[in-house]
RNA sequence: GGCCCGUUGGUCAAGGGGUUAAGACACCGCCCUUUCACGGCGGUAACAAGGGUUCGAAUCCCUUACGGGUCACCA
């Protein structure tokens, strides 16, 4: 079994192609069978420069690996096709000389003016072909068309059956010597000996044109393989320029890797078993075309955070830290603040890394807020109750020695507090959390707080609240 | 527009003649707890519509609707 990845360097890699990328290679990894990489840079004009460079960083950082390609070399290459010209020409011609194809000296101008290609070169005399090829007239060759239907049959579709008078005589070779997309991947594909085509369902309705190629050429038909498409949240196709993530947004975002690998596994096939998480080495293991889907699914944030934060909260620490620690550092700049202890109270909180600073923004400064915030109707708690227990703690933590200032201490003394009060604990923690941090929600409780924020910013943090409540 | 493909909760999806139509995300509720989160438990919510076939249809057939793809000297 033998299966290729063949991008065109003409761009970025969006999620669909590394979804595409990420099922062949779980398919050649499931089969035990060989997995190639191809550039097709047929289109000189949307060369990007250092495209390639990109799609070998994306795959690799996605962790897909090959076992040919021109990194690497194998006993097909080149494995770049403008460096495998002269052979689509040779087979060009074969089939001219097999009555499947045929020069066409139409220049563009005509053709604008057709509602596709009238076939006026289909059977030109063959001492006019000569003439025009000695004359140096540019041309291209197109494929001719049969007359009949075509059907194939596709591992994920089903069989498919296509009149040919809905297919164009398709151009295989371009005036600039250069072969089409079509044409050299079904020259390609023959010659490198692939098996398995698997590609984007986008490619279903031309899949009929490759067969009666290589009908004509009398090589074995591929296993076709057609994955449904990916679409945003809006049910429109992936595009950057309508702001949907790509691979290298997300990873920008805080997302990790093998979070956005294990999720986009997930969009258009479905696993044998109820598990959502699975790493690169499980999906090789359990993939399958019968569990592709026909139905294209949408890419959903929400559900790429749950899987994010899967990863991180299972993560050990000194993992979690090597990749936090740059986000804490630069969300928190207070002096005596412990990026590792800030690290730690916030790695079970979030769904990715770039949350961390606003998870942690109210340490470097109060956000303003309202004191409705002390209403909380679980705990009894409201402004009256909160101006009630700050006032009587502020002074308690103001004399409490700062040597003694740990989170355990200060549990303790807040807990004892409302004991000795007649309150419920979270009445005094409430409150605390809320004058601390002036949000509703934080990483860590309220003797976290006390902890980061350090006695003097906690008591002045105390005091300010009082003020906001009259007190 | 022609052709091709598709359509199960808001999203990902299982299920392919007989099921109380799984599960996950999100949402809501409860419990736990030091608030939120985490964790645990539970809930709301779906077979696009209409015709057939059948004792029986989400599953098979047809029609319609909707969505997508494709009709390049782009890939």
């Amino acid at each position: 079994m033998r299966t290729r990845f063949a991008p065109s360097p003409t761009g970025y890699m969006h999620l669909g192609n590394l979804r595409t990328a990420l099922f062949k290679y779980l398919l050649a990894r499931k089969m035990g069978g060989t997995l190639v990489l191809r550039i097709e840079d047929t289109d000189q004009g949307r060369l990007v420069d250092d495209a390639l460079d990109k799609i070998y960083e994306t795959l690799d950082i996605a962790g897909i690996t090959f076992d040919e390609g021109p990194h690497m070399g194998g006993d097909y290459g080149p494995y770049v096709q403008s460096q495998r010209k002269s052979g689509y020409m040779d087979h060009a011609k074969e089939l001219i000389r097999r009555g499947s194809a045929y020069y066409c000296f139409c220049d563009k101008e005509r053709l604008e003016g057709l509602d596709g290609y009238d076939r006026r070169c289909a059977d030109l005399a063959h001492d006019i072909v000569e003439k025009n090829l000695t004359a140096g007239v540019p041309y291209v060759v197109r494929q001719l068309i049969p007359p009949g239907t075509t059907t194939f049959r596709d591992e994920v579709y089903g069989e498919i059956t296509v009149d040919n008078a809905e297919l164009e005589d398709q151009v295989l070779i371009k005036s600039d010597g250069m072969p089409t997309y079509n044409f050299a991947n079904v020259i390609d594909d023959h010659l490198m000996a692939i098996s398995h085509v698997m590609r984007g369902s986008e490619y279903l309705s031309s899949t009929p044109k490759y067969n009666l190629l290589y009908q004509a050429l009398g090589w074995d038909i591929p296993t076709y393989v057609h994955l449904p498409l990916i679409l945003n949240q809006t049910g429109g196709k992936l595009s950057k320029r309508r702001g949907d993530a790509s691979f290298e947004d997300l990873l920008a975002q805080g997302f990790l890797p093998e979070a956005i690998v294990n999720y986009i596994a997930l969009l258009g096939w479905s696993p044998p078993d109820n598990r959502e998480i699975y790493t690169l080495a499980e999906l090789c293991e359990i993939f399958s075309i019968e569990g592709i889907s026909k139905s294209p699914s949408a890419f959903d944030i929400n559900k790429l955070r749950w899987v994010n934060g899967e990863y991180l909260k299972a993560m050990d620490f000194d993992r979690f830290y090597a990749l936090a620690a740059d986000h804490v550092t630069k969300a928190v700049k207070r002096p005596g603040c412990d990026p590792m202890t800030l690290a730690k109270l916030v790695q079970s909180r979030i769904s990715a890394l770039d949350e961390i600073s606003e998870a942690l923004d109210f340490i470097d400064t109060l956000p303003e807020y309202d004191t409705e915030l002390f209403v909380h109707k679980k705990s009894k708690s409201d402004a009256d109750v909160a101006a009630d227990v700050l006032a009587k703690i502020a002074p308690v933590l103001a004399a409490h020695p700062e040597d003694l200032w740990t989170g355990e201490n200060l549990y303790k003394l807040m807990t004892e507090f409302a004991a000795e009060a007649g309150l419920k604990s979270s009445q005094v923690l409430w409150p605390m959390r809320c004058a601390l941090s002036g949000k509703p929600a934080t990483p860590g409780g309220a003797s976290d707080l006390l902890v980061v924020l350090g006695k003097k910013e906690s008591v002045r943090r105390a005091e300010y609240a009082l003020e906001k409540l009259g007190m």
